[in-house]
DNA sequence: ACGTCGCCTTAACAGAGCCCTAATGTGGCA
DNA sequence: TGCCACATTAGGGCTCTGTTAAGGCGACGT
């Protein structure tokens, strides 16, 4: 099975951050817990999680702020895999989380069998590759992205894409295989509360995908939901 | 197996409430027994039983009546199994009851052991909660279903279904065992409040099944009443 | 400050796929 | 055997998506 490993669990409310102890240390893993964002940050900087526990709902600093600010202050290297609780049929926040940099999601209220779950996937997934590299880019078969250069390049050859194709690009192909929602999307590329009708996101797969050529299998329509990039 | 569970008996029936009293409590369950619907609510209240069974005809306030407070009244943490006792022949009465949030149910007249076999059941499947996998993919044998992906695999094989097919399968796959109303089906594929005749359930499970191929039986039908993932 | 260019959105239309209804067939249960 | 619920089929209507074109807006350079 898998060793011990350092988890940190980051939540407000004393029975609940219990009820994760516990069963965390039945495991056999190392528990620490921080009751604010405060003391969350300055835990992973002290403890070096494996992994992090991370409840939205926190007094003070916001857990997606939190999980902003572990993503931008910890060297890509040093990137530690974070699992947040959220409030149950809060599907916003899921996604809201997913983009401040969460590896996962519990809903809640949850079975401890669940987290138990969620965690140990999140840890043996991390330590597998990830579609994501050490910088920021993504690599998918024939396709390579860099945020940083904001350059695509497919089989080789150099694609011209507008910044919402490249948002979009991008957006979906983080998550290969996951289907999004075009308010979804619309929420990823534009920011939030921007009003636009959802099509316009159907236009921008047009575009997309004709500069795709061959590929533009890679981008996928879910009759009824959404878009995924193929996995 | 078990270890022993408070059962609320609600039975206006004075040698049907002992007969049940006496089966349960030879399996090694504590039971309390109310003769009105009234006292069945204090005695929820009072004695936090870990099932009840209720009858649906009683004198003053009526069963369903009981079975909605129930669920009203009570945060969803701690909701308490349901299962009712109908009168034979009375299918609209089982309907009626599942739409009141009941879990389960025997029809008049039964055996001790049928009752004794529900009561279990039900106390089984609400302690394991959903067969929901780390990523929140749902795995029942040969089925595999991932909601973030919107992909459904049988035997390996990946099935191409219609959203409202998926979401039909979905539903019913959460909760192995449980039987639905058409009418919850509806609401839960549908939304509330849209307007179909129920059989159209009937012709979305024709070609769900279809797509099951031998594991067709995987859906279901109860007559009368609905439809079930197979346990 | 102005003009030009490019991008994004909207709107409209066409086509495909899906879902509902209704009618008929079938099987279980009394 | 009769009745009722479910199974099954086909057809029509409707929703959803693909596609195109035009208008508006902002960015950038002059």
């Amino acid at each position: 099975m898998l060793e011990h490993k350092r988890v940190l669990v980051i939540e407000d409310e004393e029975d609940i951050a219990e009820l994760l102890k516990v069963n965390l240390e039945g495991q056999g893993h190392e528990v620490r817990v921080a009751h604010t964002g405060e003391d969350g940050l300055k835990a992973v900087q002290a403890s070096e999680p494996d992994v992090v526990l991370l409840d939205l709902m926190l007094p003070g600093m916001d857990g997606l702020e939190i999980c902003r600010r572990l993503r931008a202050n910890a060297a890509p290297k040093t990137r530690i895999p974070i699992v947040m609780i959220t409030a149950k049929g809060g599907e916003d926040d899921v996604v809201k989380g997913l983009e401040a940099g969460a590896d996962d999601y519990v809903t809640k209220p949850f079975s401890p069998k669940v987290v138990l779950a969620r965690v140990q996937a999140v840890l043996r997934r991390s330590q597998q590759p990830a579609p994501e590299k050490a910088d920021g880019s993504v690599q998918i078969r024939e396709l390579h992205i860099h945020p940083g250069r904001h350059v695509v390049t497919l089989a080789g050859e150099r694609l011209d894409l507008t910044p919402s194709e490249f948002n979009l690009l991008l957006f979906l192909a983080r998550r290969p295989g996951w289907v999004f929602t075009r308010s979804q999307i619309v929420d990823a590329i534009r920011g939030e509360n921007y009003a636009v009708t959802e099509r316009s996101i159907d236009v921008q797969v047009v575009g997309l995908r004709k500069k795709l050529g061959k590929f533009e299998h890679y981008v996928e329509t879910v009759r009824g939901v959404g878009y995924r990039f193929q996995e």
